[in-house]
Formats: structure tokens, C-alpha cells, sequence
DNA sequence: GTAGGGTTAG
């Protein structure tokens, strides 16, 4: 640029380099369009000027001026150079950069408007550019049925064995999460160059295969040399993905030393997706932390990444300190991502001052028909205990997801409202929406508030059976839970025996022990007890549950025991005893009174808050940011 | 001799 601003002053038209020259003119535009901060100080100047020389009227200066434009981000400036252009002049190039352009803006249709006129266009023969141009837009758009037209027709002039063609290809079925098709797609290329060994591995990323997407980056790297294809910035942010993904923090480390030594450390979707890495696992946060803070260009993708690591630790403070800095920024503005991961810690925090405060922004944002903005805002209602508030963003959804149906189900769950989580689950399967894991842990659990035991073995069965979904421990445990509930203990012995040996978790045994505790069964609650001991041996749910139980029994000694070994492992401080009469019958339960807020113990107390609104016949959330102290004292003296 | 297309992170 500063070469030719140069030329500008010392040529005149009749020297033989004019700056005039449409040659030049386009190169520079095309310089420019490589680095968009390039183009913008002059753009002013240099547009008038391909105007007045009348080099404009080139369709090379011109489509290149718009291409500059385009990916400057003014759209406008580079939609008035096409209009300005006289339709005989444009050609495949010049059409197909509008497509792009209008792609890249996020105006899909309108790109595959363009597209369409570009094929209706006299003498314009599309080529594997354009058809490349068309299927992203269709890939960005998730418009699957127009992509595989548009596959057809190139097919049929043999242009999708093309790279760029088959990449995008892939791109598009991978999206629509058929990694077949995808495979399929970068098979018809002669050989894989980076971007297609980047899209293989992304396309396992997209359709959850992150242990397929590793592999195949080990077998890329293996066969560097014989490909002459080396991983670059998005292969390594797209392998970082799939460690994310799994939680392989290990190779994710190894991955962070090689693209470090590499150069690719600073390209910010590296360093995206390694925030998202140590994010994503836990305890890492600070890792994730540093790698955030040394970043010099971030982008929303940045923010996001690291307030939904904080957001996904409860850490509530520091994600709205972050969102506080982010906006202070001004740039870069938060979308959906950013503000879904922060209704969500407002949901776990159970704050709806915060949240309904977030709901403006989204509503000033335009975002509220998002559905990962609208599942997020149900699931902040129902968990901050605002159903009607939950309701009424619901039933204003223009289409049906999954998560917002599952958001219903679990937030009635937990009102208490059981009939209508059942309920919202039979419409959900109606309206054609195919229940996931987490569906079938709101209905189990509302099986479980409602004591349905036989509705909850049913579900249970037709997980596996009608929709294909393994069970899960959770799903597992809420059924043990049910049953024990119903006092059903041997069977619920029996379904913790038909779990993965591995999946048993302290959860599950607390489960069984918790249900032995109420019955008085001593026996199977004493092994049950060893096992959730065994599993957690930090956790204190075990030592409730079984002071509980010797204590229902007047077995006060032993009980003394287990507050004793409580004591001992510094759960908890000091340990009070109380009742609560149950249809007619006094049942003792521990109240355990606090002088030290650390974290396990408001697991104790929260534990025991629980027992207690189930021992009342009271199914509510217990929010885990509360007061729990208070609201022990509360309950107990009501 | 000049212009256009693919792969990435929340």
C-alpha cells in the first residue's frame, strides 16, 4: 500500500507505471482484501480515485475493490460496487465474490439468491469457486436439502472432487452430523492436503467422535512427511476441540507445548480452543486463566470461553466481573454464547435479580429466539423458582428444542410439580422431539418427587429399548432412589447390580443407604454405607445417613460415632440433634449447625435439607448458593 | 501480466 501511494505521487499517466493501470489497481485490492486494516485509511481516496481514472470500470479493479470491502466488513460499500457494475461485464468471478461476500455477512439466502442469478446469467459457466461459495453459505446456513442439491449439480460436471468442493462438502454433512457423507466426500479428493485432514478431524469433532478425531490427527502427523501436509492453526484448534471434548487434558497439554513451539501459540483459535480445553476440565481454570490473559486479540469467542469456565464452576462473582470487563471493552458485544453461559451460572446461583437483568440484554440484543438463549432462559426461571416466569418465555418459542422441553420438564420436577413434568414429556415425544439423556433424567426425577415407581421402571426400560439410549448412572441412580423411596430396598439393590461395576458411584450408594436409613434396615445400609465410603471417601453423606438411621433407631451411641468421624474428617463443625413429626410419627433427623462455610460441609447441610423436604412431603429446590445455615433454622423451627 | 472459493475456537 505504501508502495503504490508512492507511485500515486511520482507517475503521471504517460509514464509507462501508471498508478492508473488497472493491473496495478486490482493487485493493490487485492493486497488489501489479504489484511482489512490495510484497505480502510484509504479506502476513501483510492475508490474516488479508480473512479475518476476510470479504472472502476474493470471488472478486475472493480470485483476486487468489492471483494476488499466485503472482507473489511462493508458490506454496503462492496454491494454498491457490484450494482454499479454493468450486468454484461459481470462474470463467474465477480458473481461469485457476492456470494461470498453476501455468505460471509451471514445474509445466506440472499447469497443463494445471487447464486441462483449468477446460473440464470447468460454466458456465466459456474466453476468449482462458485459451487464452493454456494455450499458454504448452504454449510453456515444448516440448510442441508438446498446443499445436496447444489452437491448434485456440481456432481454432475464432476466438480466435487475438487478440494475445495469436497471440503466444503464435507463441512456441510458433518454440520448435519452424517460423518459418512462427510468421509465420502473428502474421499472423491485425489489426495489430503491440510485443510482436508482438518476437515476430516472436525467433522469427527462435529458429530462427537473426539476419540476418531485424535486418531485421525495422529495419523496425519505420522504420515507428515510423506503428505507434505503439516498440521496448521485450525488443525490444532480443531484437535484441541476434541480433547475438550473428551477431557484428555494430558495430550491437550502435549498439543499446547507442540503449537507452542510451532509458532501457532498466538493465532487465536488456538488459543480459543485451549482456553476451552483447561476450561472445560476441572481444576484447570487457572490454566485456562493464563492462557485467556496472554491472548492479545480477543475476540467474543475468547470472552465467552472463559466466562462459561467460571460460569461451569458456579463461580458466579468472577463470570459477571468478566462480563463487567468485556463490556467496558465495549468490543467485543456479547451474543448468545456469552450470555447463555451467564444465565446459566445465574440459574445454578439461583439469583433471578441477575437474571431477569440478563433477559433485558438479551431481549436489547435480539437473541430471545436463539434456543440455546431460550432453553437457557427456562432453565434460569425454573432453577431461580420463577415457573411462570419459565412459562411464558416458553410458550413463546417459535420452534421446539429438545433442552427447552427438558429445561419444562426439570423445573416442574422440582416444584413439585410432577404431573406436569410427565405431562410436558409425553407432549415433548408428540410434537416429534426425541428425548435425550438429560429428558430422561427430568422425567426419572419427576418419578422419583411424585413416588411413580412403576411410570419410573418403565422409563427406565424404554430408554434402552424404544430410544436406543443407554442408562446412564444418573438415570440409574434416580430409579435406586425411587425404589428406595418406596421402601422397594432389595430391588433397588438388585438395579445397582445391574450397573457398569465403574458407574457405582458414592451417589448411588448413598442412594440405597439413605432409603436403609428410613427403613430402619440396618444390614444392607451398614454395606451400602462401606461402598459410598469406598467411592467418596471425603464425603460426608454416608456418616448422615447413618447417623440418621441409628438415630431413628435410638441407637444414640452409634450415632455419636459417626457425628464423631464426621468431626474427624472436618466436614463439619458442630452437630445438633432434632426431630420432625411424619404422619403422626416422630422421625429424628440431624440439623447440623455450622461455624465454618467450607464447601463440603454445605454439601452436609444440603444433604440434610433435602431429607428433611422429603421427609415433609415437600419436593423444592434447594438452590446451592443459599443461606443453608439459615434455612435449616428456619425449617426446624417452623 | 490483473479479481473469487475450503479447514478453527464459545
Amino acid at each position: 500500500m505504501a508502495l503504490f501511494v508512492r507511485l500515486r505521487r511520482t507517475s503521471s499517466s504517460s509514464r509507462p507505471l501508471d498508478a492508473a493501470d488497472p493491473f496495478v489497481l486490482s493487485l493493490v485490492f487485492k493486497a488489501s482484501a489479504a489484511d482489512p486494516g490495510l484497505l480502510l485509511p484509504h479506502a476513501a481516496s483510492l475508490h474516488a480515485f479508480a473512479v475518476r481514472s476510470s479504472a472502476l470500470s474493470s471488472v478486475f479493479v472493480a470485483t476486487a475493490l468489492a471483494d476488499a470491502y466485503a472482507k473489511a466488513g462493508r458490506l454496503a460499500l462492496a454491494l454498491r460496487v457490484f450494482d454499479e457494475m454493468p450486468a454484461a461485464r459481470r462474470n463467474v468471478v465477480s458473481w461469485t465474490t457476492l456470494v461470498a461476500a453476501l455468505s460471509r455477512a451471514g445474509r445466506r439466502h440472499d447469497a443463494l439468491r445471487a447464486f441462483a442469478e449468477m446460473r440464470a446469467s447468460a454466458g456465466v459457466a459456474c466453476d468449482s469457486h462458485a459451487y464452493a461459495a454456494a455450499l458454504t453459505a448452504c454449510a453456515d446456513a444448516g440448510m442441508l436439502s438446498r446443499g445436496r442439491e447444489v452437491h448434485a449439480l456440481c456432481a454432475k460436471l464432476g466438480l466435487d472432487a475438487t478440494p475445495y468442493v469436497a471440503n466444503t462438502l464435507a463441512t456441510l454433512y458433518a454440520r448435519w452430523g452424517d460423518v459418512g457423507r462427510a468421509l465420502a466426500a473428502v474421499g472423491r479428493m485425489g489426495s489430503r492436503d491440510v485443510a482436508a485432514w482438518t476437515t476430516v478431524i472436525s467433522s469427527y469433532v462435529q458429530t462427537g467422535r473426539a476419540k476418531e478425531a485424535i486418531e485421525a490427527f495422529v495419523a496425519m502427523v505420522r504420515n507428515e512427511a510423506v503428505n507434505a501436509a503439516s498440521p496448521n492453526e485450525y488443525t490444532y484448534a480443531a484437535v484441541i476441540a476434541a480433547c475438550a471434548d473428551t477431557s484428555c487434558v494430558c495430550l491437550g497439554e502435549q498439543l499446547h507445548g507442540q503449537v507452542a513451539q510451532r509458532g501457532f501459540a498466538s493465532a487465536r483459535s488456538v488459543a480459543n480452543s485451549l482456553v476451552t480445553l483447561y476450561a472445560r476440565v476441572a481444576g484447570r481454570l487457572s490454566a485456562a486463566d493464563a492462557v485467556f490473559q496472554e491472548s492479545a486479540a480477543k475476540d467474543v469467542v475468547s470472552w465467552s470461553a472463559i466466562i462459561s469456565g467460571y460460569a461451569q464452576e458456579g463461580l458466579a462473582g468472577e463470570a459477571f466481573a468478566l462480563f463487567t470487563e468485556m463490556r467496558r471493552h465495549h468490543c467485543p458485544r456479547p451474543n448468545e454464547f456469552t450470555l447463555a453461559s451467564l444465565l446459566s451460572v445465574c440459574a445454578t446461583a439461583a439469583t433471578l435479580d441477575a437474571g431477569r437483568q440478563l433477559h433485558a440484554l438479551v431481549m436489547a440484543a435480539g437473541l430471545e429466539h436463539h434456543a440455546m438463549i431460550r432453553s437457557a432462559l427456562v432453565d434460569m426461571y425454573g432453577k431461580s423458582g420463577s415457573m411462570s416466569d419459565a412459562d411464558v418465555v416458553f410458550s413463546n418459542r417459535t420452534k421446539d428444542d429438545v433442552v427447552s422441553w427438558t429445561a419444562m420438564i426439570v423445573g416442574h420436577a422440582e416444584h413439585g410439580q410432577s404431573k406436569r413434568a410427565l405431562e410436558l414429556f409425553e407432549e415433548m415425544c408428540l410434537v416429534g422431539l426425541k428425548p435425550d439423556h438429560v429428558a430422561f433424567i427430568g422425567v426419572l426425577s419427576a418419578c422419583c418427587h411424585a413416588g411413580e415407581v412403576e411410570l419410573g421402571l418403565r422409563y427406565l426400560s424404554a430408554m434402552s429399548k424404544i430410544y436406543g439410549l443407554e442408562p446412564a448412572k444418573e438415570h440409574y441412580g434416580c430409579v435406586v432412589d425411587l425404589l428406595g423411596r418406596a421402601g422397594r430396598i432389595n430391588e433397588a439393590e438388585e438395579l445397582i447390580g445391574r450397573m457398569a461395576a465403574n458407574e457405582r458411584d458414592g451417589v448411588v450408594w448413598t442412594s440405597l443407604l439413605r432409603a436403609c436409613a428410613a427403613r430402619g434396615e440396618e444390614e444392607t445400609g451398614k454395606k451400602a454405607a462401606a461402598r459410598a465410603m469406598e467411592a467418596e471417601p471425603w464425603g460426608a453423606g454416608a456418616h448422615v445417613a447413618m447417623a440418621n438411621l441409628y438415630a431413628s433407631k435410638g441407637q444414640w451411641c452409634e450415632a455419636a460415632q459417626e457425628r464423631h468421624m464426621m468431626k474427624q474428617k472436618g466436614v463439619v463443625k458442630g452437630v445438633g440433634w432434632s426431630s420432625i413429626t411424619v404422619g403422626g410419627e416422630d422421625r429424628a433427623v440431624g440439623v447440623f449447625v455450622a461455624g465454618d462455610r467450607t464447601h463440603p460441609q454445605d454439601n452436609v447441610i444440603y444433604e440434610m435439607l433435602e431429607l428433611i423436604y422429603y421427609g415433609v412431603g415437600m419436593a423444592r429446590y434447594v438452590p446451592a448458593q443459599m443461606n443453608l445455615a439459615s434455612e435449616v433454622e428456619l425449617l426446624v423451627n417452623s
